[in-house]
DNA sequence: ATAATATAGTTTCATATGTAACTAATTTGC
DNA sequence: GCAAATTAGTTACATATGAAACTATATTAT
């Protein structure tokens, strides 16, 4: 008897961009509420802390780069820092349109109060995970990201 | 010397929930590009018609519990699906309250022709895998996602 | 030098999304 | 048997987001 050629299925629990989708989503949402609820940063915002406390006296464009975040999403999250107070701006010496952005001491201490919840979140997530298995999903991530790549032909 | 006890830092293109966002948002904005362009259809109905696609017959409420949508999501779907014809709604027997729904021919013929297109999809995002790694990813996923539940104390 | 083009960042507008309030039907407790 | 509490699903409102238009400055080409 021939084989029947099986038509192609779908599951959706064991599709990855649709478990990655949840997975992501309910991380993010977990780590949101936790800045938002003790310091009333969002997500966007908390990026650009990162960034600025990683690398301070960058622009909004190098942070966007940095944070895979758009223009808009940066301009956003900057006007929200400075309003509050966690973040100053500067004018660029060279280039007028440029702003140089800084942590303030404000911003830094949140930022230094955030950075130890944030790794322990991460901690929290991957605790089940053996020391073989973080190198196994640190290397796939890598391999996933590059594939994902959005300026790729393949899409 | 004494060890200085090194303060703890982050690197935020090496923390974890940073770059599953950023993954998790790249492939899904690919995808959703990919089944909008040809077939007007959105992340959330295409997730719809794909879990009435493995099982017919069932409700909002349920497909919502499968897709882990939240129920105003569901019926914003549900609500477009009906109105372009791809899915209909028929009342229960036994609830009045609930709405038996099920794809339509058409919407059968679309799904038909997205599952192999979302199969493609991830097949793109996984070739750079060998075998084992794609064990190894399975795995890991699961296992984060189980360590990502909201309903866990520690978040 | 100056017109055309490009870049940094903001604002505007249209749409997407989440929360809470709501409607209608059903179940529960007494 | 009926008031109170639940449940399914929708609607309304407030906020988030993305795309495109816009402002101001800088660069390039002639």
């Amino acid at each position: 008897m021939p084989d029947t050629p099986s038509k192609p299925s779908l599951r959706l629990s064991n599709f990855l961009p649709y478990r990655l989708s949840v997975l992501s989503n309910t991380v993010s949402r977990n780590i949101a509420d936790l800045y938002d609820r003790e310091f009333g940063i969002s997500i966007w915002q908390w990026r650009v802390m990162a960034v600025l406390g990683e690398n301070s006296g960058i622009t909004a464009t190098e942070i966007g780069q940095v944070t895979a975040m758009d223009k808009v999403a940066v301009s956003r999250a900057v006007s929200g820092l400075l309003d509050s107070g966690h973040i100053a701006r500067k004018a660029s010496a060279e280039d007028a349109r440029r702003a140089i952005l800084s942590l303030t001491p404000k911003g830094k201490t949140v930022y230094d109060k955030i950075v130890p919840i944030a790794l322990e979140a991460e901690r929290n997530l991957v605790e089940s995970l053996s020391p073989d298995e973080r190198i196994q999903l640190a290397s796939l991530m890598e391999k996933l990201s590059r594939a994902a790549e959005p300026d790729r032909p393949l899409w």
